[in-house]
DNA sequence: TTTACATTTGCATAAATATGTAATATATAT
DNA sequence: ATATATATTACATATTTATGCAAATGTAAA
């Protein structure tokens, strides 16, 4: 039987400091974990260095030589499209109407004709639970690969688009 | 006048470490510095933590996370493209007959026919010191953005085609 | 060659980052 | 709700990386 559950933008603190991290490391070059401490002050979360080592570890985020600022934190591009407007991804994922599994399928529901670009997107990410994905104008259906539960790919989905809730 | 010099396979030191480096952190995942010390003692080549770290610097090398290692060095994809084969870029350079520079115009000439894959891979690398690019069939030509000089753009292309020499 | 200048290096150490551990908070099941 | 299991966190500290400086090496010019 059927069960949808509907795209929900309540995050717990944990992926609300995640979304702020990309936010602030994707508008601005940020050399080192303490400078992001100051940050992240300034979004009222206050956190620690030990914390932010583990989130940037969690989310992916390399280090990089950078000509100013000697090194700097980035998002790599299998996980953020090269961009500086760093609202193309949320463009796309804000047509996300709901998200649900039925055994090892996971169904994403779209506003009409946006199935495609969802798709594209979830492909050139990679996620390794991902076996396939099939889109058509609205749905777009996708094999978890075996071995892999919803919950390691809600942890993967929640690293770059924190605001999609997967069901249990 | 015309000044051709022949592309040459002498390296220096560095320029031959540099070149190392980047064969051993394309072939297996180096998770330290450390590491990288001991690997390339196996190539006899005996250096410090202090200098990997200016050389890694040097060389735009990321650290990112990785699942099995912690961490580990990556030539970001504006430098290297992305490829597991890490020979395709080899392959086209190979094709480089000589380089010099008239003013602030390089010139390039290749076999016949590599002309276009070399611009390519020159365009794709976005080098700060060159303006723009034209290819014939054998022949390439660049020009150095005003302000930039042929040492700057050579040392440059010395981190990832270190066996291209450039005439001064 | 010799001198003058620039680059590269190692050493010692500063700065930055990662992580074991225990405490806290959160979620899950009864 | 209460108990049990999971996940998240800070603290202290170990590990790793960056860098000032002086010595050494390499380069160019006379």
């Amino acid at each position: 039987m059927h069960k949808y559950v509907i795209y929900i933008f309540i995050m717990n603190k944990r992926t609300h400091r995640f979304s702020v991290i990309r936010q602030i490391i994707e508008s601005e070059p940020i050399a080192s974990q303490e400078e992001l401490i100051i940050r992240l002050k300034e979004h009222n979360i206050e956190t620690t260095q030990s914390t932010l080592s583990r989130d940037l570890k969690y989310m992916h985020v390399a280090k990089v030589p950078h000509r100013e600022k000697g090194y700097i934190y980035v998002i790599p591009e299998q996980i953020a499209p090269y961009h500086t407007d760093n609202n193309v991804s949320s463009l796309i994922t804000d047509n996300i109407i709901e998200i649900c599994f039925s055994g090892n399928i996971g169904i994403i529901r779209t506003k009409a004709g946006y199935a495609n670009a969802v798709a594209v997107l979830i492909d050139n990410k990679k996620f390794p639970e991902i076996a396939g994905t099939i889109a058509g104008d609205d749905t777009i259906f996708f094999v978890l690969r075996e071995g892999c539960s919803r919950k390691q790919f809600a942890r993967e989905l929640s690293k770059f688009w924190p605001k999609v809730e997967i069901p249990h």
